[in-house]
DNA sequence: TTCAGTGCAAAAACTTTGCAGGAGG
DNA sequence: CCTCCTGCAAAGTTTTTGCACTGAA
């Protein structure tokens, strides 16, 4: 888990340098509270967790700082349909996509291999140059108890 | 043409009466703008579009009458990470995706049979009742030309 | 007559921006 | 020392809500 950490705090330190940003203390700070963060959060969110532990980084600053953390791939953004961007961690984990449960509002995973060659084929035939994708299914859970949890 | 409008007033009007639901003029004052308009919209776009053609149709009844329109299923919601909700007409059209191009911000439409067949899978496999899905892909038009127009 | 629907404006939720001061390279 | 970055607060954007009035059934 610590490795984890320590991987992903030099990989953005070396996509910093390289984009000539700067290396700030509020980065890092910001970088500390996303990999502690469990599941799916917004930006907003996540400010206020680290107003409430204290933190003293400002909106703006948590703001710029998952945007940089997208670019250099520890974060992936997510739309669910709610109007506000989702951010999930991208850190040592496998591609997937998402069930949306419009009942309970649990997300959750699921990944499928020939999305991909979907997409290829798609971007192929229209002349597209993929970036990225989002998948998401919508509906209720079937059982009801999946629901309270 | 404007038989497609007919059809579409007659399953509103249907569809608001099954749901006890009042029949308003405001309600198919919205419904005539969506049907004129082209393309995806915003709720805000259409209710500015409604101002500017002299209606006096309030915001609350705009957003409130596309969520009906989308229950009854002649619209569908549309996300593509702006952090609105867009909004594209189901009459008459067959099931499609989106390709967005990040440079130019134009959405191409594309259709591919598989997908209905993989969402049907993972839905069984999870336990889940589908009510909706969506499908995007973010990259850049290859060849330049398509940006300019 | 009754209550869902409406207009209006205010509030809410999320995000971006402007500016002056501060620190990284 | 030159900027980029930061904090703060204000403004922007989209959507929702509260309230008193109105009109569909």
């Amino acid at each position: 888990m610590k490795i984890n950490h320590k991987q992903a705090i030099e990989d953005f330190k070396d996509f910093l340098k390289r984009g000539k940003h700067r290396i700030t203390p509020e980065r890092f700070e910001v970088l500390e509270h996303v990999l502690n963060y469990k599941g799916h959060f917004g930006a907003d969110e996540l400010y206020i967790e680290m107003k409430t532990h204290k933190s003293n980084v400002s909106r703006a600053t948590v703001y710029n700082t998952l945007e940089l953390l997208t670019h250099c791939d520890l974060l992936a953004k997510r739309n669910f349909g709610d109007n506000k961007t989702h951010y999930e961690s991208n850190f040592n984990r496998k591609n997937h996509d998402h069930l949306i449960c419009t009942n309970c509002g649990k997300i959750r995973e699921f990944s499928n291999p020939e999305i991909q060659t979907i997409i290829t084929n798609v971007c192929d035939e229209l002349g597209f140059e993929l970036s990225d994708y989002s998948f998401n299914i919508f509906g209720k859970c079937k059982n009801p108890e999946d629901c309270k949890q």
